[in-house]
Parts: C-alpha cells; structure tokens; sequence
RNA sequence: GUGCCCGUAGCUCAAUUGGAUAGAGCGUCGGCCUCCGGAGCCGAAGGUUACAGGUUCGACUCCUGUCGGGCAUACCA
C-alpha cells in the first residue's frame, strides 16, 4: 500500500474534475506535524494555469474528492495548500497489512522491467583499489533494490580485461618464464608495476610488449591461455573483495570488454551504413551538433582511431546493442564517476541516432562525486600511492573490533549486554566495519564529492551504520528478552493508540514510498535517512511506550509494531547491502 | 576558451525536484539513569543558502551576470 499514491490519485481526479485538465496534485508528506500527514502543492499551480483563485480552486477540489476511509480532517492551509489528517483506522489496518505481508507494503510492479545494472567494472590488470569503492557500493544496492520491487535485474561487471596493457603483462609472463622465474601474479599490483617499469625503460620489451597485443588480438594461443589464466587470478582477487564487502556480484556477471571485441567493426560499420559515419584527421567520427567544441563546431565521437583501433566509446555502443538486443533491456543504469558524463551523453546520444537503443529504452548515467582524504584532496596513502581496496577493507574490521570490544566489556560491566565471545566479536566487527564503510557511501548524496574518514564513519553517534546496526540490535533485545521470536508475533493486532505508536505505524507505511523514490532517481541517502529516522522514531516510541511490562492486549499490539520496525529496519539495511546483527 | 557540476550553521551533510518558519549529526551549552540496551532521549544557541539582479502567489532549487572551487573538453578507459 502506497498512501501517498492512493492520495495522489484521488485528488489528481479531483482536480481533473475541477479545471477540467489533468494537472499532478503534488502530494508529498507534510513538512510539519501541524500540517498533518500529508500535503497537497499542486494546486497553486494548477489555479495559475486555470486562471483561478487558488484557494477557491481547493475548495473545488475538496468538494469533489473522495477520500472517504482515509482522511478524518482536510483543510485549506496558506495560498492553497490543502493539508490531510489520516484516519487512524486507516493507519492501523495498513500496519496490519504490512505486518502480515513479507514484501512489507511494497507492490509487485504491474509489468517487471528488465533492467541492466552497469557496476564495479574494475581494470583487471591491476588490484582493486578505492577507485572502485562507490561504483561496486552504489551499484550493488540499487541492484538489489530494484530486485526487491520485483524488477527484472541483470547485473553487468564490465571489466577491463583487453588492451594494450594486457600485451605488456602477458610478454611479462613470458620473460619470467623464460628465466626459469615462475609468473607470480598473487600480488597483481607488484606484478603490474614491474612490468610498467621494464616497459617504460627497455625499449626491446615494450616492441615485445605491442607485439603480444597484436598475437592476443590475432587469436594466438598461447598468448590466448595465459590471458585467460590472468584473467582468471585477477577475478579471483575480485571476488574476494566482493565477498568481504558482501556485494552480490559473481562471475556470472562479468561480461568485459573483450567480450564486445569481436562486435566493434560492426558497430563501425553500422554506423557507416546509416551514414552517421564522417572522416576527421583519419579517425571515423559521429560528429553530433548537440555537442560543440570550442568554436561552436560539432564534437566528434571517435568511433575508430586513426591507426583501426577501437575506443571505449566503440565497445559502449556495442554494450548497449548487447544489452538491449540479447538482455531485452527496458532500462540501462551506468554507475560510474560523473568525470564520465560527457562521454556518456555522448554515447546515448550516438545509440538513439543510430537506434541501437530505441526511445523507449530508458539510459541513465548515475555518476557520483570522488572519494577524498581527510584533507579534502582525492583519496591517497601517506606516501601518495593509490589505496588498496583489501587494505581499507581491513582496516575498517580492525577498528570496529577495537570498538566493539571496548564496548561490550563496558556494557557487560554495567550489565546491559551479554559477554560476546572472540568468535562474535569478530562477527559483529565485521558488520559493522563493513557496514560502516558503506553507510558512509550510501547516505551521502551521490553526485557530491564526500570525504572518508574512519572517525566519523564508525561514530557512536549520529546517522551511521553503527547507530543503526544498535537501533536493531535493541528492537531484538526486546523479543530475546521476552523469549519470542519476531515471526511468531507479527500477526498480533496492532493498535495505534499513542502518538508515538502513530508516528511508528505511519513511518512504516511509508518505505514502499521510500524504495519508489529510490528505484526510481537511484538516490540511496533517500532510504538511509529514511531509514535514520525510522530508528529515532522507533525511539520515540520505547521511550513512551513500555512493551514487555504492559498488559494484554497492549503488550501483543506493540510487540507486534516493533517487529513490523525490526523487519523494516533489517530488510532496508540488506538492500544498502548492509548486516545486521542480533547483539553487539 | 567552451561545456557540465558545485558553493547551505564552526565542521560533515540534508532539503521529497518550485512549496509554508531551510533541517539533521558532530562540536558547544543545559537537563534526563531504582525504568524493556545511555552507542540513548529532551531542550538551547548557531543561517543575508558565495555575491548582485531577475522571473512569481512562493526560489537553496529556474534565468542573467560576478567571484571562488572541481571535472571534462579528438584518437586511455
């Protein structure tokens, strides 16, 4: 159930019936408790266009609306607000509902879209690095999320595993081996700077080194083997950052840039065939007017360079040929840095012109801002090399173990929690300092620059992972200490009796609204402050609202609510990608 | 040069896409533990939304200009 889409609905029918054009009544939920529940803004605008008096126009509006079983009081408000006070029998019988239901309010869609998520896509000739961070983060929730609408969701690692590099890596081997040295490749990174550093200063082995690229291409096989052992180590490493990370993504997903290899002259030569295709300088170009150099002259989009080799544009038009002949992609999500927009306004633009992407093929860019160091300067080590992802990974347990540790022995000393063991300790750090890491990614807005920082992130207080791993962990203390399990009394009838019960039941009735907004604009802050104030407003409510020590019918009704609050809380954090845990 | 993005409390960030008196956290100050986990709660102070104009019932949001920052800008991805 959808209230603010119900409410939607009916005034927009409404106002359809009073100007006589179908205008948005603009509902969104009210900016302030004394507005009541929800507000409607569309109406100024709708009297602008009629040429009537706004608050003569809500008084149509009202008179002709049927919100019967959902209001108990509308009023006029202001210039032509029209502010609606939810019925509380409503409320009740929606937490009702979202209590029994295990998609908690949130709809099956009508028609599931295919959707393609385009993430984490990191260069295979090297480690994982922070680069990474956000684009697998970013990318892995909002997948998640739109499986969770029931969407059809595809899931696409483009990996960097073809290019000039790979020839220098794979003549690398090659020398080793020829040494009697075995290719150790366990440290990508050493592997990758030695070879970088034996290619930049001998010139013999950098002709080698181009001259792998040409046998690799040409289908040789050994070079062909040895690439595909590369390849191979190179993913194991990634998967194992993604399994400390807990992001979903498996080697079924990869589909890399080789894979589109044997498609770029096609993609060339469609483009030629449609006559899109124009000569500059000996490059094959797609010269678009609505992007302009600057003398106000077309931009080119480099298709083929001048020496017959393909560019990344090249192989992005072919992913989307691939993604939308083969997947059958209704929409198409590329999580990459925003420095990327031109490139793909431009490739977007190249595929609707070219109708490798027809219009009904939703294509969006969702870039996001750098990662930077305390000193406001992109992220390095000390000594200014680039951050292993494993290494920060690491890090981010090791303090949360220090901090859960200090913490349980202070809460066990005071005697509010329960001693944890080595082995839980280890578990709960683990949640926790991953959690964090991407708490800190998620609840940012995506399209800034944000600044990482361990303090703040593993902070005791405020809208952090760990504030609201605890926030679930003290809803569960409620049923281990009655003995209950969530599941056994979430069918209780709940009542909504105090405001603060109220404020709970309506907050929960709103995540489904939440998981729209955020499926449809993938912003994840939306669902982490949603989620923050879900926990203050849980809060709210064990703080007015005694649970255990109530009496019957009392106790069931808000046993039930702060089950309907566990499951929200848990099911919203496991879509960020995020564990919970039952103690810490 | 041109294009895109950004500039909000001392700090880190929001603001439901043009809605009502711009909100949180941290920090500061003041309260609350015979009470289901105080990693908590309640309250206070803190703002010319970089600056100057404009559009309208209404502007952090849209338009113009200025200042400051970031990124991109033909053969890396």
């Amino acid at each position: 159930m959808n209230i603010r889409r119900q409410l939607e609905e009916r005034l927009s029918a409404a106002l359809l019936a009073a100007v006589g054009k179908p205008m948005p009544a603009m509902v969104a939920p009210a900016a302030k408790a004394e507005f009541g529940d929800y507000q409607a803004n569309g109406i100024m605008a709708a009297a602008k266009a009629a040429k009537t008096n706004p608050r003569k126009l809500a008084e149509a509006v009202l008179a002709k609306v049927d919100l019967s079983g959902l209001s108990e009081k509308v009023e006029i408000a202001g210039p032509g607000f029209i502010n609606i006070h939810l019925r509380n029998e409503f409320l009740t019988a929606g937490v009702n509902a979202l209590a029994a239901d295990a998609r908690l309010g949130v709809p099956p869609p009508d028609r599931p879209q295919r959707v393609v998520v385009d993430y984490s896509a990191p260069n295979l000739a090297k480690e994982m690095h922070v680069g990474h961070l956000r684009s697998t983060i970013i990318g892995d929730c909002l997948a998640n999320l739109l499986v969770f609408t029931g969407q059809d969701v595809t899931r696409q690692n483009h990996v960097g595993d073809w290019g000039t590099q790979f020839g220098m890596l794979l003549a690398y081997m090659d020398r080793l081996g020829q040494s009697g040295q075995s290719a150790d490749i366990s440290d990508l990174e050493e592997f990758y700077r030695s070879s970088k550093a034996l290619f930049d200063s001998d010139e013999d082995f950098a002709r080698t080194a181009r001259d792998y690229v040409v046998r690799l291409q040409a289908g040789d096989e050994h070079c062909r083997r040895n690439w595909e052992s590369f390849l191979d180590q190179s993913l194991r490493h990634c998967e194992e950052i993604y399994q400390a990370l807990g992001v979903r993504l498996t080697r079924a997903d990869v589909y890399g840039e080789s894979a589109y290899n044997a498609d770029l002259p096609k993609v060339v030569g469609d483009l030629r065939a449609k006559g899109l295709l124009k000569e500059s300088q000996g490059a094959q170009c797609v010269f678009l007017d609505e992007f302009k150099d600057a003398e106000g002259l077309p931009l080119p989009v480099i298709v083929q360079k001048s020496d017959g080799g393909y560019l990344y544009a090249t192989t992005d038009l072919a992913a989307i040929r691939y993604r939308v002949g083969t997947l059958h992609a209704d929409r198409i999500l590329y999580v990459t840095g925003s420095p990327q927009a031109l490139h793909f306004a431009q490739v977007f633009a190249v595929a609707r012109k070219a109708d490798f992407a027809p219009g009904d093929v939703q294509l969006e860019h969702i870039g996001f801002g750098s990662m930077l160091g305390p000193d406001g300067k992109p992220f390095k080590t000390r000594a200014g090399g680039t951050v292993k992802l494993m290494e920060l990974l690491d890090e981010a347990k090791k303090r949360a173990y220090e901090l859960v540790t200090g913490k349980n022995a202070a809460d066990v000393a005071a005697g509010r929690a329960n001693e944890l063991d080595e082995q839980q300790r280890r578990e709960v750090a683990r949640a926790v300092g991953i959690g964090a890491v991407k708490y800190a990614d998620l609840s940012q807005n995506r399209t800034s620059d944000y600044v990482f920082s361990f303090e703040k992130m593993l902070a005791l207080d405020g809208n952090t992972a760990p504030y609201m791993q605890y926030a679930y962990a003290r809803v569960m203390s409620i049923f281990r200490k009655a003995g209950l399990e969530v599941e056994s009394v979430q069918a209780s009838p709940i009542q909504l009796d105090q405001p603060q019960e109220r404020a709970l039941g309506l907050k929960l009735l709103q995540f489904s609204e939440v998981i729209d907004s955020v499926a449809a604009n993938c912003q994840p802050n939306l669902l982490c402050s949603y989620l923050y104030d879900l926990a203050r407003d849980f809060t709210g409510f064990y703080e007015a609202c005694p649970v255990l020590d109530s009496p019957e019918p009392v106790r069931s009704s808000r046993l039930a609510l702060s089950a309907g609050a566990a499951r929200v809380i848990r099911t919203g954090l496991d879509l960020l990608g995020i564990q919970t845990v039952e103690q810490m």
